[in-house]
DNA sequence: ACCATATTGATAATCGTTCGCAAGTAGGAA
DNA sequence: TTCCTACTTGCGAACGATTATCAATATGGT
């Protein structure tokens, strides 16, 4: 339900090998990976790829909409499929595992912070840190 | 009612001329500088001051608590005092202005969200883009 | 199958930031 | 004050992530 292959062909984007590995590569993410490690990921699917060919891809498929580019503070920028549904991250301290989640309220206050200071909200960044409690 | 140079020497720094170029920069900026921004502007009170020397005095304070250094997705980190009231920044992306706010009722959605997933909140960020209404 | 065009791999370049090192201070002791 | 030692500095090289260059190769419409 996440045909990324099929989404590049309707965006007029020509499929090649690299390509085609690099979206498997991403598809098979649960997580949150940099380029280096969705190019080692790629190499299963067409060892002889090139690092440079996986940011030329990546920021192709950012510029198609079709993934999300994070920087969670690491150095490496972290990608993700752009999915339909708005959520932020938190990221777990102790493990450096993200967690997505999504909240309503938190939505609707941001626009509301930003209407209040006379803007009208584009786009934002929100990051919580934490460790497990207790 | 922000002396840097004072905090620098509570917290055991020893103070020479490039250190309270810098500072007297940093008190003196409104916005929110980068690292070659303060090193311009450290040369009023050091012409020979160097661009590592910023570098390394910002890392130096921030990890003494006195200055924050933020990401606003430009390349350059910028810094500013580190402040006593917790706050956000929006950036308008028309100008390229910053502009600090604070919202209650956002802090405490923050560390409600955090706990809700199972963490303590020891940090966030939160950035909003945004461009003048109307 | 053919060809103009887009894409690739390899490598050099870029940009912000950090490191290494010899020379230069700061600031406490004598 | 003068000395001394550890901390700082300025300079330039090094670094890590990302982008540009460019000749060689693949793509997909014809």
């Amino acid at each position: 339900m996440s045909d990324l292959i099929q989404k590049c062909l309707d965006a007029g984007l020509s499929m090649t090998t690299a390509r085609r590995a690099i979206l498997r590569a991403l598809e098979n993410s649960e997580d949150h990976p940099d380029a280096l490690m969705l190019h080692d990921r790629a190499k299963a699917y067409d060892p002889t790829i090139a690092q440079a060919t996986v940011y030329r891809t990546m920021r192709l498929l950012e510029q198609e909409g079709l993934v999300e580019k994070h920087d969670f503070g690491n150095g490496r920028a972290r990608y993700e499929e752009a999915e339909k549904e708005q959520h932020d991250h938190l990221i777990n301290l102790s493990t450096g595992e993200i967690i997505e989640f999504h909240d309503t309220d938190l939505e609707a206050l941001k626009i509301e912070i930003a209407k209040r200071l006379g803007f009208d909200l584009k786009d934002h960044r929100l990051e919580l840190y934490g460790v497990p409690r207790e």
